[in-house]
DNA sequence: TTGTAATTAATGTATAAACATTTAATTTTA
DNA sequence: TAAAATTAAATGTTTATACATTAATTACAA
């Protein structure tokens, strides 16, 4: 379905404006799926996010502030996140000792399952996307970088 | 900067996952542009949006239900931010005739006039985007459709 | 016609986001 | 070193989001 179609929307000032839109909607649009993914398991995109960064750390410990630079969304709270995070006993934190104050965040093995189990489904998702074909999908990655890049 | 730079991830699975972060993030991006462009005229963005789906009719009225169709984000409640719009006087509403149910929902001058001059903003970013040139655009728009179109 | 289903919008509510402020610790500098 | 500035994380607060439910009206079917 076009953007043109998903919008009702038949025609846009012109194509920057189109994208602009297109590129907005398609993000909501991959938000909304990946949140029904979690859904079942108790955990949000965003924490799922936060997972993942540590997951990529392989043991090592990472802050709270280093967590939100990796994040894809730098606007909501880390601190809040590996709250609900630990709540749910899928990591750990404890006080950093070269700097008293930052927090040693790891990942804990129930965090490693749960991620094993939901990146199952993301890689039959993987699969879907990867219909477009490499070269495509490389496009479109570059695309998308000059697109942030022209932007001031 | 390159998605890679952006979240401090080196490398990713593969080009699939690689695309849903960049579009992601992407989508993300543009959200707390507009955001910002638009909080000095006291206005969020899915409020402007509204107002552009309003101004789209041309004066002839529409219903909350078809705002909803042709919002960006379909999950966030149409008839609260009419109600936003209608306390700064940028709409009116009125119980449609033909179907009681139904509002007639429509721009005022007010909103016209804001939406004109959040426009003249507007117009400068896309300027900038333009700078990426037509077919470039037009190949994003279509990788665009076409990557959603990959998913079920 | 009358009861049932479907549709339109509004509302209730728990949670999350956005953003500012605070607290504690560290670094800088006068 | 002591005061000021900076940094890391937590917290407070207002508003928005997600989702379910409700209320009113309309459409449909027995």
């Amino acid at each position: 379905m076009s953007i043109s179609d998903e919008i009702k929307q038949s025609s846009f000032k012109n194509e920057e404006t189109k994208a602009v839109i297109n590129l907005i909607f398609t993000g909501n649009f991959l938000v909304q799926r990946q949140q029904a993914f979690m859904k079942p398991f108790g955990i949000t995109m965003q924490q799922f996010n936060v997972l993942r960064i540590l997951q990529g750390q392989k043991g090592q410990a990472i802050s709270v502030l280093s967590i939100t630079e990796r994040m894809l969304d730098k606007m909501s709270n880390a601190s809040r996140l590996v709250d609900k995070l630990f709540a749910k006993k899928l990591v750990s934190r404890v006080q950093c000792k070269k700097d008293r104050r930052a927090l040693d965040v790891y990942i804990l093995p129930a965090g490693s399952a749960l991620i094993a189990q939901i990146e199952v489904h993301l890689d039959e998702f993987g699969k879907q996307i990867s219909q477009l074909g490499e070269e495509n999908l490389k496009q479109l990655n570059e695309l998308l970088d000059q697109f942030r890049a022209s932007i001031s």
